[in-house]
DNA sequence: GTAGCTGCAAATCATTTGCATAACC
DNA sequence: GGTTATGCAAATGATTTGCAGCTAC
């Protein structure tokens, strides 16, 4: 495990801490293998993953972890559609969006400071102050459009 | 009915007899509801809509028929979290996004050419070519600001 | 010790599908 | 007339919840 998965998981615990939640073993492991990710996983996924570190965990447990995981600022819920949500690792200063292909699935993540300036300037003249975004981007990639 | 609710009534009519598919009272009166709205509903609320006009149409009906209308590129289907699917009639050359109160659940829609543009030069830069985006903001609308 | 957790099975919610009947072309 | 639609009930798939036993603090 990284520095910066370590690192997570402790701020994982302060957070339950804080909240009197209790930091359980299971916790730990699930939040562990979320940390180590680079992508977006689904529920399901991740419950094989850790699955493969102590099979005694169940699949609620998982979904349980990723709610609070989500509470405390440090996942990030999606939904690019298929009905399935997907989480992703925040990292505390990378904002990252999607770009979709329709075709093939596939999902390239990008980020682009000056789209992110004007969405505040933006929530700014109606009022809001915002906290989060999603951008998606639906189309086809280099390699469908040549089909 | 206004004009336009008519004219895009006609255009589903017209995807329908090109695809080789039927053109029923059922049909006419979802559509027809549907393209009456200005803002994004659920299955459900349509549902209960269209009861109001014939209560023998059932849910499923207007389930398969959001699917056609999607389908047609007259519907967009969105998912802003709630674990509902939400539909909104796609007129031809507006884009709009979303600024959603996280406390309030107030969603203002708003549109802006500049993002776009940006969005398109971005996607470029990645080899794809996009039809399609999702823009969502999430914050905190004034009022709910000042408490 | 006790409040909070876990895992299982069962429940829920939105959405989909099978099938017999009914409506369009 | 034959194919496609509809509506009902039942199935599905993702996610949640009730509950009895387990664990951290």
């Amino acid at each position: 495990m990284g520095r910066s998965v370590l690192g997570r998981v402790a701020k994982f615990n302060n957070y339950l801490a804080a909240n009197g939640l209790k930091s359980t073993r299971q916790r730990h492991i699930i939040a562990g293998v979320f940390f180590s990710l680079k992508k977006h996983i689904s529920a399901e996924e991740l419950y094989e993953r850790v699955s493969k570190r102590d099979s005694s965990i169940g699949l609620v447990t998982v979904y349980r972890t990723l709610k609070l995981l989500t509470k405390a600022g440090l996942a990030k819920e999606r939904q690019f559609g298929g009905g399935k949500a997907r989480f992703e690792p925040a990292l505390p200063d990378t904002h990252h969006d999607h770009l979709i292909c329709t075709e093939c699935g596939t999902i390239v993540e990008f980020e682009s400071a000056k789209i992110e300036k004007m969405q505040t300037e933006l929530a700014n003249e109606h009022g809001f102050r915002v906290f989060d975004h999603k951008l998606e981007l639906y189309g086809l990639c280099s390699a469908c459009q040549q089909r």
